[in-house]
RNA sequence: CGCGGUGUAGAGCAGUCUGGUUAGCUCGUCGGGCUCAUAACCCGGAGGUCGUUGGUUCAAAUCCAGCCACCGCAA
């Protein structure tokens, strides 16, 4: 079960592993795009070309998912971003039980938006875990996980292939663990640990009398979608990529200078944030050299 | 018929409203010069079916209609 990129590779890799997979599980198609198109999810496009047989029902919670589940009669469900919350009389359904592809180091940053996250607070380690299924969210006994270092310089839609993949590669080793009856089971310890809420455009307005870090860290953090903002140039751009370098005394959201290698900015810190890559409204991500042959600031 | 934006040299833009000489700017590129040297500076050159098709007109980048492509919102 799952729905965009991310869970296509691990689905790519219980296929090349072997394993029959009885049915897949993606979200319905939703009228989405310019134009209002039905578009399919990726794990769909991608079930459709192994001839997989796709089921896209509405509610999880209607019964009808469930005798769906009995009729498939699986050993194993495995979840990664489906972007429905399951009940537990389908958790519970499989010989094996379910498991869960997410993107984090567990019990850190249960969540929609893990990855995110973990650039936002500025940490350097993230992971994958894989974990048993429980009521609550993100909430289940750990089974196996794996750690990687976050460049600071990586944003979100970087770390998101990169987890993807390392997630595939977890999974098929616990698919082959719990195939062994070795697959160890580790109850995740109950303390108070950053979440990993849903993302909205409401986080993208930059807030300049925040630390360069902390803006760095917004813009890096929420690539591709929303995007930190700016105003520039009497419009709205979204900011991809940004250094910090050097120090002002100019305020906060001061535009200290404009060369070739970026827009200097001053932050609440003293530190100047130069951002180097950007997309104004109606145009594509640009770099801020490209950008300002056409927008000369000053 | 969901809403809005954009398409002009390799890149980013101006010009379009109010049709009218050789379509302009910044940068890149090529040649030359200056310099110990340079991503710096000076001089010169090349490079454009103005997205596409059709219409209006003496005349269309500019006005009208259709089509194509790209971007944003809708999470």
């Amino acid at each position: 079960m799952g729905t965009p990129d991310f869970a296509v590779v691990s689905l790519k890799r219980l296929v090349e592993d072997g394993h029959d997979v009885a049915g897949v599980f993606t979200q319905p198609d939703k009228p989405k795009n310019r134009g209002m198109k039905l578009a399919f999810s990726p794990v769909k496009e991608y079930a459709l070309s192994k001839s997989l047989t796709v089921y896209q029902p509405l509610k999880m919670r209607d019964g009808e998912a469930l005798s769906i589940i009995k009729n498939v009669a699986p050993d194993l469900i495995v979840v990664a971003a489906y972007g429905k919350i399951l009940p537990e009389d389908i958790l519970n359904a499989p010989r094996l039980g379910s498991i869960n592809v997410h993107s984090s180091l567990l019990p850190k940053y249960r969540g929609a938006a893990p990855i995110n996250w973990a650039i936002l607070n500025g940490e350097s380690e993230t992971g994958v875990t894989i974990m048993y299924m429980a009521k609550e969210l993100d909430a289940g006994d750990i089974i196996l996980c794996a750690k990687t270092a976050i460049d600071p310089d990586e944003d979100a839609d970087a770390l998101t292939k990169r987890l993807a993949e390392l997630g595939a590669n977890t999974l098929s080793k616990t698919v082959a663990e719990l195939e062994n009856g070795t697959a160890p089971r580790t109850p995740q310890p109950e303390a108070d640990f950053p979440y990993a809420s849903m993302l909205s455009r409401e986080m993208s307005p930059i807030d300049w009398n925040k630390s360069a870090l902390e803006i760095k860290n917004q813009i890096r953090g929420l690539v591709p979608w929303p995007c930190a903002t700016m105003e520039l140039g009497g419009d709205t751009v979204k900011l991809y990529r940004a250094d910090i370098g050097g120090s002002t005394d100019a305020s906060a959201g001061t535009i200290v200078g404009a060369t070739k290698s970026g827009i200097q900015i001053a932050c609440g810190d003293g530190k100047i944030l130069s951002v180097t890559e950007l997309q104004p409204s109606g145009k594509k991500r640009m770099a801020a050299a490209d950008y300002l042959r056409g927008h000369p600031i000053k």
